[in-house]
Parts: C-alpha cells; structure tokens; sequence
DNA sequence: TATTGTTATACTCTATAACTATA
DNA sequence: TATAGTTATAGAGTATAACAATA
C-alpha cells in the first residue's frame, strides 16, 4: 500500500515538475538547498540520499540555468560553496505550492483527525 | 516522507525475501497467484503492475523451482494458465507471516488509534 | 489477421573506478 | 598522501520492437 500511494504521489508530481521543466532530482536538489546553503556537493548528494557523481549534470543544468549558486570555496578551491539563486529560490516555492496544493486535494476527502495521525504516523516512522 | 518509508520497509523485507531466496518481483508474483489461479501471463503482469516481458525470467525460475505451475490452456493453447504449486503456497505463507511480523514490530509503539488510522488512510489513498 | 508468449535489443538509471585539481 | 570534484565505464533494471506459435 505505501508503495501504490508513492506511484500515485509520483504520478501526480510528475505532470507539476514538467511544467516547470525540472526532473525529480532537480527537484530535491533544490529543496535540499532551500534550508541554506550547503558547503559541499558530497555532503549534499549525502543529505537528499544521491550518489555524488548523479548530482553532477544534475547541478550543471541547474547552474546553466541560474537556479543554483556554484562557487569554489575561496578557503579551499576543492570544494564548491552550493546555494539557491533568488529564481532558483522562487522556482522552489512555486513548485513545491502546487505539490502542497495537489496533496491537500487528494487527502482533502480524509476525515481531519484520520489526516492528522496519517501525517503524524507517517513522520514518526520515515525517521 | 512517504518515499522514506518505502525505503525503510523495502530495507525490512529484503532480508527476510533474501532468506527465502526470493527476489522483491518474485514474491510479488507469488502474491499476485495467492488470490487464486490466473489465466494469461499479461493478466498477471497488468495485476501486480509489471511488463509482460519482465515477468518471463521470473516465472521461469518460479516453475524451475517448482513453486507454481503454468501450463498451456487446453482450450486456446497460447495462454498459460498460472497457479501456486502447494511449496509455492506454503513459501508465500511463511515470507508474508516473517513481513507482517516485522511489521507489527515497526508499528508496535504507535497508539492504536494512530495506527487504525494510518493503515485506514493508507488503504484509502492507495486505491 | 490478431493474440499470447518469447527473445533480442536498446535505453535509462545507478554505481564503480580512474582521473584532475587542489591541499 | 589525501580529499573534492569530474569523467568514463560498466552493470542492473526496464521498456520497445521483432519473432514464433496458435487461433
């Protein structure tokens, strides 16, 4: 059951993150940059659960496109400073809007208290 | 959250599978034939949402093995009907008792109405 | 001609290993 | 020598297309 309800939630992102012309992982790149900013592509690829060499085209497209920062780290030229460029923030939030918009309509039908523990439940056993 | 959740029971039951020497696409098969006979291939792949071709290798090794039977229908030898053999039936019996175990262990601390709830909402939301 | 199952092929995703540059 | 990042390569998993058997 948690894996029909991942397809179905897949299913719905997809459509949203096209729209905006951006991958799944281009996607969780820019969610693991939006809490601030990251000193390292291996710690980031660490945090959103990727290998570090699938991150690589993934930030040159985001680069290209000036969604991200990608600076040599003036202390040490070998690692490279990550950040969210303001369109590359403003990206995130419209993207991650409509994903909150389309998971309140699926679960707008639930009884409030059955969404609530789903919510909570759900939290406490992801980790 | 969801997707760590599948992550984390996927981590749960690879082990158990592992010790019965089947693979996750294996036992899905041996769910999906647990319901009763099924009369095509393609049936059985559209059920558990899988290709056709995807299947062949593992109903070769399910028959090689002598956990399901899958014989050419008499009346439109084309099709192969599919079943569970009796060891095909008892293994899934015991894998799906070793997952629901380690599953009641995972959900054990969660109050019970949390619980009742989560699995209602899931199965609401899974279709 | 249409359908079931099979085989062969290609494509995508992912991981491993080798390489460059900095320290 | 050790580490961050990159590139190249190989492997697994999956889908597409061609094929054989039967209707």
């Amino acid at each position: 059951m948690v894996g029909r309800l991942g397809r179905r939630l897949i299913a719905m992102e997809l459509p949203i993150l096209a729209r905006h012309e951006v991958s799944m992982w281009a996607y969780v790149v820019l969610n693991g940059l939006s809490g601030g900013a990251v000193r390292t592509q291996a710690a980031l690829a660490a945090s959103i659960g990727a290998d570090k060499t699938r991150l690589i085209p993934i930030l040159d497209d985001l680069q290209d496109r000036g969604l991200i920062s990608r600076e040599p780290d003036p202390g040490d030229r070998r690692v490279r400073l990550l950040g969210l460029t303001e369109s590359g923030r403003e990206l995130h939030r419209a993207v991650q809007a409509e994903i909150r918009d389309a998971e309140e309509l699926l679960m707008a039908e639930l009884p409030a208290a059955d969404r609530d523990a789903f919510v909570r439940t759900l939290s406490a056993l992801g980790g």
